[in-house]
DNA sequence: CCATGTGAAGGTATTCACAGCC
DNA sequence: GGCTGTGAATACCTTCACATGG
């Protein structure tokens, strides 16, 4: 069931939007008009408007969406409606970090199964998932885990992708730091947190530190940005 | 020195290519055509063309470009020309990761300082960085540390960003899973890990699990993704 | 009166194809 | 022959303004 065409672009943002949605919800609020909604996650209210008009009437005019409904039509879409099994391969540092990050469940995402290549990890329980040698990748298919996310180093990560791939996983999310190849029906996303950092420095200003702000908290000046 | 007018998301594919060329550099190679950079990156060869024409002529016909000219160049453009000196705020698990990350190095940039409000970790030395109290944020403006890492709850990150605005900071990755407001000329990156995931079942197909590709390796329909 | 939903307009980014150069 | 650089054409995304509805 696709909806008629949803341009990649509101895809990416649908899920802000959830966890405004979310969050709004969690402070006992029914409705929220698009303009509150914008204050709150940064995209501008006719944005957002526009989104929502891609999958049907889910707003009231003079009210504004109704919250609960809204956010269980956006999880539907993005088929997070209901909890995903998901992989981890690699319990470094940054998967180490992962496992305990809280975040996924939000999404209804669960780390349920954690491997690594180094004989003094397997067997250990790591945030209460056990460490799985990666012979045991071939095991994914029968346990129903359709997603993983790739945490090795770069020199490990197309074989990886490769082994995940052949268990039947069809979505993956890469931290090393380059591009894997993978069949057209499988989805990666490529998250290279170093590159991220890397364009910072073309949006400072020339002069390094910035000037002190007058006026004390930095009333006045205040944007939102990014 | 501003770049004529360098589009966004131009910008965003410079990191991109600027690790592709370094990958190649360190093969020994000393030029590169664009056809092959796509190849390694996973940018069409046009695009690769058309990013580079926005400043000047590096190519050769017939050869390709210069490596380690245009390296150099898109460094300079990205303002990585220099290590830039970053603070990290908040040693969780994530930061901890994040400390033990040696990518940033790869991009010039290089944590030198962390903080943290636990008085437990207050003191101790992780991977090389001392941990100091946030009371401490202040002293960045005169360390000359003017990036920052945000690796805190969500709830905190607004006070956090306040005290780093205020102590010169004008560069910010923020890890928290929220916006975040800033004045305008310091430029903010949210990266909410979850939500990246959180698109990826969008993408995937309807039944769950792939099916075995026949032909073992997967040979055949192997295509870049993302 | 307030807020949605949406055509139409404007802006931005990508793709194409080829002239020009080595 | 191979590859760059770039205008022109296309596709995509965002903004605007307003008609419509509670």
């Amino acid at each position: 069931m696709r909806y008629h065409k949803i341009p990649d672009e509101t895809v990416r943002r649908l899920p802000i939007y959830l966890r405004g949605l979310m969050v709004s919800a969690g402070q006992g609020l029914e409705h929220i008009s698009s303009q509150s909604l914008a204050d709150l996650v940064g995209v501008n209210a006719g944005q957002i408007r526009k989104d929502f008009s891609y999958f049907g009437d889910f707003g009231t005019p003079g009210v504004g969406y109704n919250i609960e409904k809204l956010a269980r039509e956006i999880k539907k879409i993005l088929r997070l409606d209901a909890v995903r099994q998901t992989a981890l391969v690699g319990v470094g540092d940054l998967g180490s970090a992962l496992l305990a990050y809280p975040g996924f469940r939000t999404f209804g995402l669960d780390i349920v199964a954690a491997f690594d290549i180094d004989p003094k990890k397997v067997g250990r329980i790591v945030y209460g998932i056990p460490i799985e040698d990666l012979s045991r990748i071939g095991t994914l298919r029968q346990r129903d885990i359709s997603l993983a996310i790739v945490a090795v180093p770069r020199a490990a990560a197309q074989a990886i992708v490769e082994k995940l791939v052949a268990a039947g996983v069809c979505g993956i999310l890469n931290f090393a730091p380059c591009k894997v190849r993978a069949p057209r029906r499988v989805k990666v996303i490529t998250l290279d947190i170093a590159m991220e950092l890397a364009r910072l420095p073309y949006y400072m200003p020339a002069g390094g530190l910035s000037q002190k702000v007058s006026g004390g908290q930095g009333r006045g000046t205040i944007h939102s940005v990014a």
